[in-house]
DNA sequence: ACCATTCGCAACCGATTATTTGCATATATT
DNA sequence: AATATATGCAAATAATCGGTTGCGAATGGT
């Protein structure tokens, strides 16, 4: 299954869920009272999440702890520096197209 | 169609498409051309950037350039501050817990 | 006027997705 | 030991997605 993380945040469920237990380590059961959904939804967005290394599950008797891996949230970061570094020099393409209009002036 | 900006990065494609117009605006054909797929599918592509305005069009003639809407991508970067904050604050918890530890022990 | 080019729109198809339902397993509780 | 709870897994289904094909409209060149 080709699952990126850009797939995972696609669906405003998952983004609901990464926020929620972005605090705090939960269990699907405790996530899935945040939402309209079934326990069964819920924990196939986690399989979702975890699939791509966005969750961990730490196992506590018969509970499942769900908690955010935060550092993966940075290859989002990472591409949108990789945008920002693109766009902001097409403004320093700009720049010199400005400047050369001001030097032909002279 | 509940189309979003989450939905819209979250084909490898697209996110090719905006890096590729980020520096310059480009028509359909142009922008096929830098992949292997035919120009009605980059068409489609186009066509749902422009859904959730990532992309504005500006016609030339009978062609259609098309360029980014760097702004739109801000929100993107407004979620992941939303999230940042409360992953951050979720440390500052785990120091205060440390820093009860801490008084406890004395 | 004629033909090539550029493009959008609609129909269709195969693959994937989100959700529900049902069942099995493991752990608590009594 | 019996029951309730928490969870994962599998099958079924409806919706959606990405891509292709075919068509028609508008524009530009000859």
């Amino acid at each position: 299954m080709r699952r990126d993380i850009f797939q995972a945040i696609a669906d405003p469920t998952r983004r609901a869920i990464i926020l929620l237990i972005a605090s705090q380590a939960m269990t699907p059961n405790a996530i899935a009272e945040h939402f309209n959904t079934t326990r069964q939804a819920v924990s196939k967005h986690l399989r979702i999440l975890a699939e791509c290394q966005l969750v961990t599950q730490e196992q506590s008797g018969r509970e499942i702890y769900y908690q955010l891996n935060g550092n993966k949230m940075n290859e989002i970061d990472q591409w949108l520096e990789q945008f920002k570094k693109i766009w902001e020099s097409r403004f320093n393409e700009l720049d010199k197209v400005l400047l050369t209009l001001k030097n032909n002036k002279k």
